[in-house]
DNA sequence: TGCATAATAGGACGCCCGTTCTATTTTTCA
DNA sequence: TGAAAAATAGAACGGGCGTCCTATTATGCA
């Protein structure tokens, strides 16, 4: 009875992690709940029943894609940012950073804002894990804003979550206009948009953000 | 052969409305997309088919919902605030009434977001009819922009598309945090974005929105 | 009041969905 | 290399979908 479960063999994962990105980028563009097994089966020359024996149901492949969403975001967006130097700098990273990864994302679509749509009134698991998921990013964000304040780089009555709050704005406003309405120049937008909420809030003398832009 | 197209009978025309509201309803909560002529011929207590034969297809009945919504967005937003005196008062008011109204929203949701989501890259009559009405309500937004700056309420070098394409990004943030996230005080964080942002491009002297928030 | 016609119901259709079951192929390792 | 186990295929299921066709019922007007 010792080590009744085996280690799972190589061909097992391989194939599964080549269905999971395949299913990523299915998810991005048609949405989570656009997310079928048959079509995604076809994608990959493969049988329904397949794929689908690699998780146990839609539900769990689609939590798989979201947490591998969820991990490619904090290695591009996250991780790099928090090696900057705490404070303002590292907020512009944050946020730079994200308009990034957004701006790319404008092909294919964002996970976190297109689920938010879709889950914003449909209760269960998917929901739970996006809104852990955001929230979490969220409270990152604010973090980083309220150890700009901590620095002295941002004005000491700044609202952390007001600051947060606006800069999400302005990332959806750009999902929003360049994937949906499709109007150049939102990506320039939202980079003036940010670089105005950071100088009404900002010590005066602290410079950082002038080299931007 | 005179007089060939009779005029449709009052039963029938009450039904329809009728039905179209319930639709209305049901793709506020559910996206356009959700939108299913089964559930809805429960709740009407009606047979599939006689809801169906009110409109030629889906897509038709999906259309005239997004219609009416165009049409009560109007009533309610766009129409009492032209009245309003033209400049910053106008603007003022288009943008009050608009927050007013997605925070009613936000039990229900709001079509013109959502469906900016479930259509950004599906091609078709729904996607060409909601970008039309998007794009000529953002226009709406621009006229009155441009007037404030013609009026001098503004500064001279106010850019009107960057202006609302903020203004746009804080309704999102709003609907995002309190439809999705549920996080309380979105509404006055909208609020006092929209303030922040007009003092900065206000001309000095100009304080009609001091007595606002 | 009767009759033309509009409004609605009921059923059937083909399609795609997730899921399950069983068989077959492929991989892995002693 | 051969046997155990994993990976995959194939077919079938029940269910929901939009749509169409044909009755049946309700309505409005001469």
């Amino acid at each position: 009875m010792t080590e009744t479960i085996q280690k799972p063999l190589r061909k097992g994962e391989q194939t599964r992690a080549a269905i999971l990105g395949a299913a990523l980028e299915m998810a991005s563009r048609e949405g989570l709940e656009g997310l079928t097994i048959g079509v995604l089966a076809d994608r990959m020359d493969m049988s329904k029943s397949g794929v689908f024996a690699h998780f146990g149901s839609r539900e769990d492949l689609q939590i798989d894609v979201l947490r591998l969403y969820n991990h490619q975001f904090e290695q591009d967006v996250f991780y790099p940012s928090i090696r900057e130097p705490r404070g303002l700098p590292r907020l512009q990273s944050l946020f730079r950073r994200w308009v990034d990864r957004v701006s790319l994302e404008i092909a294919s679509g964002c996970i976190y804002i297109s689920g938010a749509v879709e889950y914003d009134d449909r209760p269960g698991p998917i929901r739970d894990h996006l809104v852990d998921m955001v929230d979490s990013w969220q409270r990152a964000l604010h973090r980083a804003a309220q150890q700009s304040i901590d620095e002295h780089h941002l004005k000491s009555d700044t609202d952390p979550k007001q600051l947060v709050f606006e800069m999400y704005g302005l990332v959806l406003a750009l999902h929003h206009d360049a994937r949906f309405i499709r109007s150049p120049g939102s990506v320039t937008r939202a980079h003036a948009g940010f670089e105005r909420l950071i100088t009404s809030v900002q010590t005066t003398k602290t410079s950082i953000s002038a080299s931007a832009v």
